[in-house]
DNA sequence: GGGTGCGCTA
């Protein structure tokens, strides 16, 4: 009802308004917000127009109405074109701020990414005599730096009652999760007594990151029985829970319920399943998945580039980036970071060059996991100085980018400088891994430093407090293998806490046929075959020590084996690539378009190399065949087939790369010896082992691989 | 008095 006329408060001029009051000159029939100043701010998108509308609301004594005053703190402190620090001035201003402005601009500082702003923020507030609402807490739990500040705002929530709030409490889960105490943010879930799907979605992501995934997934059961029902966010994180669990038979269950409630269509939670499909190893059914999605967005992209590189499937990561930049998606260093990892796999050096291009070219942020590929395809494809100024480049370097760098100088035979680098990691205060040792144990292995590396091993765990895994046993007897202590390798592996596997016997076999041992050898390979009959490589092994001291017969015994249990060689396959483009070559190939060509190239080079004093090396041919032949199969080892194929179409003069995935066998080393001088080519191989640097006749291991 | 806060994929 109207107010009589007669009634009506006098209302003073703006001028003469006491900007203290809290009273507005505003009626009831005209509510603040439909006045006219806020209606201009709800279509305010630049500062210098919200400067206009906060002058003209202090001229009207408008500013003075807590309400509209807070409108101005919101702009500021949450629109994209706001500014935060005039938000601070607004605030000062404001003679009585309520909660909710003060909660705005620490949201605002949490939102931009300020979390000290945001902390110290609410610090003054308080010190200022205010006091913290339920709403207060969530933004600032996201911004709290460390566990001791998230225990201090922890102690806050419990002394102003706000302990039983569901957001309050959802945060707390997830920043005693984030900030590293997995138990504390489990004490919160499980004296909560309303647990929104908030709730059971942060528990179950908070087991996930703790890589405790079946644990995750046995609470989403738990959250069923509690019939709470699962949203898409819900579907994300267990998804998440069955990529990193491999658990296949849980994803497809996750897509039938996707299917019957209608959530197949959300981008987020496909790409979820997608990503769970990727890495639980089912290709096939991530790219039908991928195919057939409405949408996409970097997100899946980059899920499914990384899902073709972690399944060995180098070259279908780079087709299917191919036909990402044919759909428009642009790459991010997520992207590349995926595809330089496929390139130093393949080897493809001209394709990581490009990409390394590309995002210069592009302004791709190189973070220390971008730079770290960098590092690591320059080193695996044997550009040591590239990989070299790509890592002094780095801002920042974490363990994997100086392990890379170290595992990249071991491999290209330069274990001095690997040592070194060593040293130098940690003056700058990173502690080494597992993995840097392996690296480090690698180089002194290359280099021949038995004492070295022995001590390196030992320091370990007296030092380093790292436990050595299987893999490091193998290094070091790799160590005293290639050194010549066949018989303190063997004592070595009879000492060793676990049974020795395969590759840790085949360092042993290795030893023994650059040795020429066949008693320890015949004992290994015995080992070799118990613990894995269906192994080819452990045949190949032991009938190349065979032929390597010319015991056909046992040679033609270990043949026959191998045929009687219908086992195969691992078959030997290499890759060259030119102009960007990848080549792949198996034994005997005739797949290539060029095949005339390089068949006749291989003859040309094979008389160029006898003239020069080639005499193929037999003794490692292991399929039943005249000499003849033999001399034929090894003529058309991948290698050799790869090697013709760069001859013939590269420029004269320029560095050949082959990739392989066996060891390069003797009589290929020898050859390529011999090309590197006939042909005046640097050729660099990298075998499954290290890099051959053959030049001018004769190569950068020195024939001790 | 009004208007606010949480969990998601590489």
């Amino acid at each position: 009802m109207a107010a009589p006329l007669t009634l009506h408060p006098i209302i003073p001029p703006p001028s003469l308004q006491n900007p203290l009051s809290k009273t507005t000159n505003t009626s009831k029939s005209s509510p603040i917000k439909t006045h006219p100043s806020l209606l201009h701010l709800e279509n305010c998108n630049s500062m210098s127009q919200l400067k206009q509308i906060h002058g003209h609301m202090i001229r009207t004594g408008l500013f003075s109405n807590v309400y509209a005053a807070s409108r101005i703190v919101a702009f500021c402190a949450l629109e994209d074109t706001g500014s935060l620090p005039y938000a601070r001035i607004v605030f000062d201003q404001i003679p009585s701020p309520t909660k909710f402005i003060y909660n705005t601009i620490i949201r605002g500082y949490t939102n931009r990414d300020l979390p000290r702003e945001a902390v110290l923020f609410y610090r003054e507030v308080m010190e200022g005599g205010l006091s913290p609402d339920n709403f207060t807490f969530p933004s600032l739990f996201q911004a709290c730096a460390d566990l001791d500040e998230g225990k201090q705002l922890h102690c806050h929530v419990v002394k102003f009652g706000f302990a039983s709030d569901v957001y309050v409490q959802n945060t707390l889960m997830n920043m005693y999760s984030n900030r590293g105490c997995l138990t504390s943010a489990k004490r919160v879930f499980d004296k909560m007594s309303e647990r929104t799907v908030v709730s059971w979605a942060t528990m179950i992501a908070a087991y996930t990151n703790w890589d405790r995934s079946s644990e995750a997934l046995s609470l989403f059961h738990r959250m069923q029985f509690g019939n709470v029902r699962p949203n898409e966010v819900t579907l994300v994180n267990v998804l998440t829970a069955c990529a990193r669990a491999r658990n296949l038979d849980m994803a497809k269950k996750i897509h039938e319920y996707m299917m019957e409630n209608q959530m197949g269509f959300h981008l987020v939670v496909v790409t979820a399943l997608v990503d769970a499909y990727c890495k639980t190893g089912c290709m096939f059914l991530a790219r039908k998945l991928f195919d057939e999605m409405p949408e996409r967005n970097l997100f899946s992209w980059n899920i499914m580039i990384k899902g073709y590189v972690e399944d060995s499937d180098y070259k279908e990561a780079l087709v299917f980036f191919q036909e990402m930049q044919g759909n428009g998606v642009k790459p991010d260093k997520v992207t590349m970071t995926s595809l330089l990892l496929a390139c130093s796999h393949l080897g493809a050096v001209e394709l990581g060059k490009w990409l390394h291009a590309y995002i210069n070219k592009e302004n791709i942020e190189v973070d220390v996991a971008l730079g770290t590929a960098l590092v690591d395809m320059y080193a695996k494809c044997g550009c040591i100085e590239s990989a070299s100024r790509v890592f002094y480049e780095m801002p920042q370097r974490d363990v994997m980018s100086w392990t890379s760098m170290i595992g990249g100088l071991a491999m290209c035979g330069h274990a001095e400088k690997a040592l070194e680098l060593f040293s130098e990691m940690q003056s700058s205060g990173v502690k080494p891994d597992a993995v840097t040792f392996v690296g480090i144990l690698a180089a002194c292995s290359h280099a021949g430093l038995v004492d070295k590396g022995c001590s390196y091993f030992r320091s370990m765990s007296c030092v380093y407090n790292i436990e050595p895994t299987i893999e490091h046993y193998g290094c070091v007897v790799d160590l005293l293998g290639r050194a010549g202590q066949i018989e303190r390798a063997e004592e070595f592996i009879k000492r060793m806490p676990m049974k020795p596997d395969y590759f840790v016997l085949g360092g042993l076999l290795g030893a023994c046929r650059i040795h020429g041992n066949l008693e320890v050898a015949e004992r290994a390979a015995r080992k070799l075959l118990d613990l894995d009959p269906t192994n080819g490589g452990a045949y190949v092994l032991l009938s190349n020590i065979y032929g390597s001291v010319q015991k056909w017969d046992e040679v033609k015994r270990t043949r026959e084996l191998m045929a009687e249990r219908n086992i195969k060689k691992p078959p030997g396959c290499s890759l060259i690539e030119v102009d960007g483009i990848v080549h792949e070559f198996v034994m005997g190939d005739k797949s290539q378009p060029q095949s005339d060509e390089i068949y006749l190239m291989l003859e040309d080079l094979i008389h160029r190399l006898k003239v020069a004093g080639y005499v193929p090396n037999k003794s490692e041919v292991l399929i039943d065949m005249d000499e003849e032949e033999k001399e034929n199969a090894l003529c058309r080892h991948s290698e050799k087939l790869a090697i013709s194929y760069g001859l013939i179409s590269t420029c004269p003069g320029s560095t050949l790369r082959v990739v392989k995935n066996l060891r390069v066998c003797s009589d290929c080393h020898f050859a390529m010896k011999l090309i590197s001088k006939v042909y005046n080519r640097e050729i660099i191989v990298r075998d499954r082992n290290r890099f051959h640097h053959f030049k001018d006749g004769s190569c950068s291991c020195r024939d001790f691989w």
